[in-house]
DNA sequence: AAAATTATTGCAAGCGCTTACATTCACTGT
DNA sequence: ACAGTGAATGTAAGCGCTTGCAATAATTTT
């Protein structure tokens, strides 16, 4: 019974608000994207057009028209626990600001998987990416060069590095609360490291201890190094592993507050008192470093400086196709409970 | 110098491809996408110029061509925490065995933000969607229903609603565990809540432990009730307010194990024994609940499970448009360590 | 060997939107 | 009254891909 040639409504286009409004398409498009240039009277039609068919543009077909998305990308290593999760969040909310979704991936810590990501992401439309960490393939950072992609590299600072990037220095901060637990006494030390090969924080941090020691005229190789993955579990583990081997250490550094947590644990189930028998060290500042027992003595990074700061770098770069100065951020030695003097001293 | 009119290189495109192996973009983009309906020889061709030329299809052409994007979307309340990581996880993992993409989002327990979400993630062309709870406008389920998308809600299960759903019963889980914690002779009880409006999973809850009192002639009306926002500090900063109002509590229980952590450190910090002087309990069994000590006897819900059964029902939906009855899992008491008798007992 | 199938490929019409350019309109100044 | 403006709108050409259909090639059947 119906009178023209009118299908079942589906999904309003842009075609359908132009129709019910008595304009072009063109016009409507405007109204929507430069409501400046529209008449007045115009813009009131077409906006209750919109509203009465329920009209949102299809977001396929408008970044493939205007080759843009306003979408930014983030690719993290991990979001199973909190490290990057204030940052994100801040990277977030600092996008919003000027319109910008972001759109996240995790590559569980796996390079592989990070370049899967990073290209699905672009093929996805986004104008930018954030990356952590500089170590990864050239064919990556070429691919995004030619694509002409910005991205920044963030959570790291190293001169040595081209990329533009904001972040602290993770070896300057592991040395620094090196130094404080070797001032403290320690002589036994135990290291828990997350997988450092692809991992430059990790590597770097790693190095931070290491140079400490050289310092004292000490040897990494004295250290009872411990390499794991990235879990609770895993810290426990390498921790009861480093006793065994080292039942003497007297302070057990961790590369991250996840294997602190768990060494925290570990150490308490072994009966040992924390940091009367043994100390332990962190390093992030995610919120499980406060709600232990006792809580963790840690290095406490710019989380949302870091975020925030890529974010309106990634903007600038974006719109003007600047290039801006990497940013370095302080980090610094967050003392809570878990680190004491060794017990030899006593 | 160049002989004919190529461009600079720029993004490759199906065109280029084609161009290159001499076959139709039709050919190629089949080689891509139903590589068992073309020749073995061509399809060597053409992949060897897809490598050759690096190309990669453009997702919003594709997309828009498709009217497909082998793309999910999750809206969860929160990614601050772990509340949601591990199902999500399990999400995404099923998701990928059958090349599906998943995108998430964040509401921040707003509905207004979570309605954006949902538009914006339709927008961008996600085939279907996983929600948490029931509890949401009326409009946007008839948005969805007029798109034809696909949903499921999870984290619930609620024989009175009519969607599609997986999860557990909250209200039963947590009755349960009143039960017990009424059993271990607890009468001065705190309950501490995350926002209730908007949030289907802490009004049962509640539920839950107002019947439970009510089966053993007690009244919900003698519980000292705070109900605050999702935070470690707002959980000790409500414990505290409780102590102070009922000091003779024997039992603060908490909608969530984010909320219990907060109790559980406000109670050591004021002194407290747990579970002599006064007893916690959680509900999630998020990883926290493990590492605070003593650790949170906390109810156990099937995260991973979730997750996965989400996938699987969401897949078939979208494959075959079916509507796969709601599941219903099982949530347990996690016997840790922080909920033991009333002191009142002794 | 011709006819009938079936396996491969190409053609071309969109998908819904943006935007350069052309056109129309309403005023101005002269 | 008319050329000269600038503002508002319309026209239409894509953006890069998929896919129904038609055309062709290869294989089988009779």
């Amino acid at each position: 019974m119906r009178k023209q040639d009118e299908q079942i409504p589906g999904v309003p286009t842009l075609q359908d608000v132009a129709k019910a409004a008595g304009v072009s398409t063109a016009t409507v498009s405007r109204c929507l994207n430069a409501p400046s240039v529209v008449s007045e009277k115009t813009r009131v039609r077409v906006m209750e057009a919109v509203k009465t068919l329920g009209y949102a543009p299809n977001f396929s077909a408008q970044a493939l028209a205007a080759k843009r998305t306003n979408t930014f990308g983030a690719i993290v290593p991990t979001m199973a626990n909190a490290i990057f999760a204030r940052g994100l969040q801040a990277f977030q909310e600092e996008l919003q600001k000027s319109n910008i979704t972001m759109l996240v991936a995790s590559s569980s810590y796996r390079p592989e998987l990070e370049e899967e990501q990073i290209r699905a992401l672009v093929a996805r439309g986004a104008d930018a990416l954030l990356l952590i960490g500089h170590d990864r393939s050239d064919d990556i950072y070429k691919f995004l060069e030619r694509r002409g992609i910005p991205y920044v590299v963030a959570w790291v600072h190293d001169d040595g590095q081209s990329h533009v990037s904001i972040g602290f220095d993770n070896k300057l901060a592991m040395q620094s609360l090196t130094r404080a637990v070797l001032d403290l006494g320690h002589r036994r030390l135990g290291y828990i490291t997350a997988q450092r090969i692809g991992n430059d924080r990790a590597q770097a941090r790693y190095g931070g201890l290491s140079d400490a020691l050289s310092e004292s005229g000490l040897s990494i190789d004295d250290v009872a190094l411990e390499e794991t993955d990235y879990s609770i579990k895993s810290g426990a583990d390498a921790f009861d592993r480093i006793l065994k081997r080292q039942p003497d250490t007297t302070v057990v550094m961790c590369g991250n507050d996840v294997l602190a947590a768990g060494a925290l644990q570990k150490a308490r189930s072994l009966g040992l008192q924390v940091p009367k028998d043994v100390s332990i060290t962190g390093f992030d500042d995610i919120d499980i470093a406060e709600i232990v027992s006792p809580a963790l003595t840690t290095i406490h990074v710019p989380h949302r400086n870091m975020g925030r700061g890529a974010a309106s770098m990634l903007i600038e770069m974006s719109r003007d196709g600047t290039r801006p100065k990497s940013r370095e951020l302080p980090a610094h030695i967050e003392w809570r409970g878990t680190l004491g003097p060794s017990p030899d001293q006593m």
